[in-house]
DNA sequence: GTGAAAGCGCTAACAT
DNA sequence: ATGTTAGCGCTTTCAC
């Protein structure tokens, strides 16, 4: 439709004008229904539709109909491979099934979580997805009431959201168990910082597992850094430095790292390549993840996968039930990851 | 606000009501104008909004007031760290100034391109980035006419739109004369497809350098495979073995390699490896991007870098002010990107 | 300074 | 089988 000079998109009455019916038989043959409509009448309507090149607005139809078709996603990071290949696969199954997503980088920052949330709240998405788990999962705006919430990390007591996780702390004892059958006692653990959920959980998996070995898992052996290569690498110059030395007080430099992303642990690498340690045989690293450029480090790393693919799934599954049905009862799925063998941890020299 | 027990959000009028006024005074309050509102009217508003915990429904304003505060952002893939480092830039800034992204992975696919395409026009975006280059800037749906939008390429002759990019031809020769200054001539080409524009460029300034040195550039030189890891691992594999022996018409195995993006030559250097050949001595590499995980490579790459936070500024900036002012001419932005110096080249051995 | 009311484009109940 | 119409919640013009 054009007034004066300027092009406006044309409505759905002028599609009835055009196709000489009223604007609710549009609205029946777009949405093929809830009435019937006689073959003639839509066809002709078909065509007014095709001439006019008409699309129905979405947000007249989101403000009547109830549903705006999208999906609130927050996440930490997409520079983070881990959170790209989540975000990519909820995205991809969504859009399948007809859902736009709206993406919030918070950046683990509270107050950007904060706003993200309100943001998309709004907006009316149809479901949210966290997978940034500052601290949501505890204090739900009112706003969120009544919205199907899949929780991506292990829920809080009581928590009334969805949640799909990892057992963060027992897959890291298990990455960990891992080094200490390779013969590792010193193994120092570079994390991202402890107010993170899944990061206190892996943390205090790595304590757990070298406690119940009695090898030691103290504050300096722990470096929190940056999720990403750069914070890796920091990280790793600052725990197997022989300027610093941190571990002093063990006599030794730590034999392993365990490395509670894939990003920290490329950058980790690194470093140890730069120190002239070779990897795994001077430091055995063993990350946290299962992304894809993990199999594309020198050497590739060995790390416990989480199988983002089945988290995707599963999540995009329970919010499409919960949405159809808002009776559909809350999930709580803990996972475990695989420890998938690469060439850092020492299995293979 | 509830009926009967199923939770529903506060309106204006919910609002008004309890504030003793016409909802007309509470958007006057919230939205601090047109009309001016008396001190205590206002204060009485802001402590009903509180009571209530009322939040504006932006699908109301927007069909109303015209705006979505939202910017339709198509990618090719947020698993390619370039493409993932550019969204998060041009997201971190548009949602600085109130404005939601919402994306679309197209995976370079002309029909998915066009289904986000038509996604996002739906739901009334006030604007539009294009990184995913396949086919939009030729052939412009007509619900396009009237949004601003910014092509993240070099334009297409006549293109309607504002470009801002990369001149990907001239950059792509610079990598390949650098790799000529250290004396290579048998300089292989890892690329993407050539149908997306900006690979072509590339190759084309590969071609171009190649045969201004009178060195060889043909299809026996040139790869193409998927923008990932896996993709630049498998090319390089294809063109350095000595299985296969692409290169046996030159008498030798290619001295160096330019790799179009900086993930396929993390994967590249990770096949050398695998094969025995030293990088840089035995296969020098020069890739595109400057990427944040280009730096953690063993060795870090010496890389194209493009400014990815400058073509997200200037993107953002060109919209807000086109969205602000219609009137706005559009912009034709060619940036020429810098040779970042690593390891892979050989200027360090 | 405040209220009443029109209308954004659509869906769906109700009327014919 | 099709037409008429009431709203969804908001912004803004117009009247007081």
């Amino acid at each position: 439709m054009t007034v004066g000079s300027r092009a406006v998109a044309p409505t759905r009455s002028d599609v009835a004008r055009l196709a000489g019916v009223s604007p609710a038989v549009v609205s029946y043959v777009l949405n093929d229904g809830p009435r019937p409509v006689a073959a003639g009448t839509r066809e002709r309507v078909e065509a007014a539709v095709r001439q006019l090149d008409y699309r129905p607005n979405a947000i007249a139809s989101a403000l009547r109909g109830g549903s705006t078709r999208s999906i609130g996603f927050l996440t930490p990071n997409q520079r983070n491979p881990f959170f790209a290949e989540l975000a990519e696969a909820v995205e991809r199954r969504f859009s399948a099934r007809g859902y736009l997503v709206l993406t919030g980088n918070t950046n683990n920052d509270r107050n950007r979580e904060e706003a993200y949330l309100r943001t998309v709240l709004d907006r009316r998405v149809d479901a949210l997805v966290l997978s940034s788990g500052v601290s949501l999962a505890r204090s739900a705006p009112p706003a969120m009431r009544g919205v199907p919430v899949v929780v991506l990390e292990e829920l809080a007591e009581g928590s009334p959201f969805s949640g799909i996780g990892s057992d963060d702390r027992a897959d890291a004892a298990t990455a960990v168990e891992h080094l200490q059958h390779h013969g590792h006692e010193l193994i120092g653990c570079i994390s991202g910082p402890p107010w993170i959920a899944v990061e206190a959980a892996r943390i205090s998996g790595w304590r757990r597992q070298q406690a119940s070995a009695s090898a030691p898992a103290g504050e300096d052996l722990l470096v929190v850094a940056e999720q990403s290569e750069e914070g890796g690498n920091s990280a790793a110059a600052l725990l197997l430095s022989e300027h610093g030395r941190p571990w002093a007080a063990h006599g030794r430099r730590p034999s392993a790292l365990f490395v509670t992303s894939d990003a920290q642990a490329t950058g980790a690498i690194y470093t140890c390549h730069e120190l002239g340690l070779r990897v795994p045989q001077d430091v055995a690293v063993v990350s946290f993840g299962g992304t894809h450029p993990a199999a594309y480090t020198i050497p590739p790393l060995s790390t416990l996968r989480q199988d983002i693919n089945f988290l995707a799934t599963a999540t995009v599954n329970h919010l499409s039930r919960k949405i159809a049905d808002p009776s559909t009862s809350r999930v709580d799925l803990t996972l475990r990851g695989n420890l998938v063998i690469g060439r850092s941890c020492g299995c293979t020299l």
